[in-house]
DNA sequence: GAGTGCATGTAAATTGTTACATGATTCG
DNA sequence: CGAATCATGTAACAATTTACATGCACTC
């Protein structure tokens, strides 16, 4: 399951569960989400298997909270995961999917729909760069970087090329989609 | 759901569960996949609902099947579904994360690792390559297809941009571990 | 008659979502 | 004291995966 092996790989730095939900919510939400509901039970059986510690603590701020971190076990199982092979072949991408399906609309609604997936991934990329200005503006050079900081980076990069990849294929599409109307106009 | 609407979209022309099955193993398995076993039971599903109808047929070349076909009901949901948004936000992408925590493993692992994600990506986009050609080879330009073959190309040509950009990934990433490995040698 | 492809399914387990419960601490 | 944030959870439901069951028709 890839949920218990990214929660493993954030624990590397002892972490909580409400913690850890903050993460996906922001940090990683450009490829994974999970609700703090599922985040909870999933330390405890990560912690039930000897993968993850845990100890209770007073918060400066709040209430007790249950810090976890990693055991020898849980990085073995981390590392297993990494170099297991590529976790590639499960996508489940309902966007590509409305496109597929388009027709099934007159072309102005489906040029609409096209425009307004545009103007989500538009949001997404400029975030994204966002962030990646502020880390070259804090750190300087990537490739000099430490290992962990190294890596999330080319994942934001990952996610970058990803969305400018979906704007470009927008563009083509509603290029298509103007050609195509104005070949054969809907009304004259 | 989106498994629902996808099936509501196939059906526009009448097919079984079977049927359906291979779609998802062969034509639409760069952005969705989904088990005969989950397609069987969404099927009745959806035709206890009323957005399908089925009827039982022989088979010339084996057992009896169920065909079903979308109703008018069944057509109105998918146009509500297609045109309600788009289904953007919900991604679970593990191969990301898995990149992400690449530096609980040591510099040559991490890059065997993305070698391997290249080795998959270069694959999948050899074969959509190939049907696209198939398809530019049979039917000429894609902006005077009729919408049923035009909005199933976009979708093709989506996969394609989206494999691309993970491949640049691959190559940008490749480049930087290189240059950091020279900057600092693991053995003298 | 054994194997392959066609065809439909059920059962159990796992994973993920939605809704709700509970209570501490801090700020205005 | 009311609202916001911190903090951990449970319950019910929905979606998905894995494993298995059943049987037809055709070819070797």
């Amino acid at each position: 399951m890839s949920l218990e092996h990214i929660l493993l790989g954030y624990l590397r730095q002892p972490s909580t569960g409400y913690e850890l939900g903050r993460e996906f919510a922001e940090g990683a939400r450009h490829f994974w989400y999970a609700e703090r509901s599922q985040i909870y039970p999933a330390l405890r059986k990560l912690e039930a298997r000897g993968w993850l510690k845990a100890r209770d603590e007073a918060s400066p701020v709040g209430p007790d909270r249950r810090v976890y971190g990693i055991t020898a076990a849980g990085r073995k199982a981390l590392t297993r995961w990494l170099t297991g092979g590529p976790q590639i072949g499960r996508e489940r991408l309902p966007y590509i999917a409305q496109a597929y399906f388009l027709d099934a609309v007159n072309p102005a609604d489906a040029t609409a729909v096209i425009e307004s997936m545009r103007a989500v991934w538009r949001a997404k990329l400029a975030h994204l760069e966002t962030l990646e200005q502020q880390l070259r503006a804090d750190y300087g050079e990537p490739k000099t970087w430490p290992p962990d900081a190294f890596h999330p980076y080319t994942a934001l990069r990952m996610g970058i090329h990803q969305y400018a990849a979906k704007l470009a294929w927008c563009r083509e599409t509603l290029g298509l989609l103007a050609a195509r109307t104005s070949a054969a106009p809907v009304e004259a």
